[in-house]
DNA sequence: ATTTTTGCTTTCAATTTGAAAGTAAAAGTA
DNA sequence: TACTTTTACTTTCAAATTGAAAGCAAAAAT
């Protein structure tokens, strides 16, 4: 898992981390969903492959979007936690929720999502205040 | 050049679209940098290979985010613009220039963008008009 | 004690990427 | 007019990545 940036863009650097098929779903099912585990990740309507989400999972720890811990009652299952820096994602989730729901269902059947519609900064503000919330048991 | 989707979900859909290693960094080059044809864009920092932006240029124009056309003064010279679709990917550009800029330093020297500071929704209509403006002259 | 679940890893074929070279038409130059 | 250069690609092919399937070891459930 070498770090290579092809270039000192903002733009270029932050594509080189999540600019891929995968990384911003995870984040999606984290962030929205509160996911926390291997298995509830696995099981999105995308369908990603054990060998895909590990890998992406060790990577986006890597650059530290999350955080991998374990429960004192469970010694099995991991728990995947988004840091400051993966929830700082929230707008970018939120800006291609919008864009897909506008732009792509001339070319595809696109779910309704309620609440998009609202103020953009209160949907943002409101998609990490719940995740915040959520954190509060794992401290 | 088949249009599969993974699911109905708008992050998903937009991500089938733009969410490789290239896409972004053209719309990044034409949106910002008013770059027009096929070797203005190969003439990024980043070096994308030529056989890659032909093809992503086709992908791009087929979901209608860019157009092509050509000047009655140049008859080899393509000109490819943004469409309104591509446009309204300005809150995207800006949300991952800004992310990247706080949250890549740790790993990539990050070149500094003047007036990333300026208020967000200012950032982006700035962005939006200035292309607007430069399109005044190809119609 | 046995079965199931979880969080992976491994394998391997198929797809994608990307560097390099090639090409055809237009444009520029002598 | 002939030649050279430029542009916008396409082709080739090796390397890297993806992803479906199977495997596996430890923990949890029965």
């Amino acid at each position: 898992m070498e770090k290579y940036f092809r270039s000192g863009c903002p733009i270029s650097s932050a594509l080189d981390v999540i600019g891929d098929k995968w990384s911003l779903l995870i984040i999606r099912d984290m962030l929205i969903k509160h996911k926390k585990t291997f298995k509830e990740i696995s099981d999105s309507d995308e369908r990603i492959a054990p060998s895909i989400l590990s890998a992406r999972l060790k990577l986006l720890e890597s650059y530290k979007l999350i955080s991998k811990t374990k429960i004192p009652e469970n010694k099995k299952e991991n728990i995947y936690l988004l840091t400051e820096k993966g929830i700082r994602l929230t707008p970018i989730i939120i800006e291609f929720s919008l864009w897909g729901d506008t732009n792509m269902r001339e070319f595809n059947e696109i779910d309704d999502i309620e609440g998009l519609n609202s103020d953009k900064s209160y949907v943002i503000q409101s998609v990490q205040d719940s995740y915040n919330s959520m954190l509060l048991n794992f401290r």
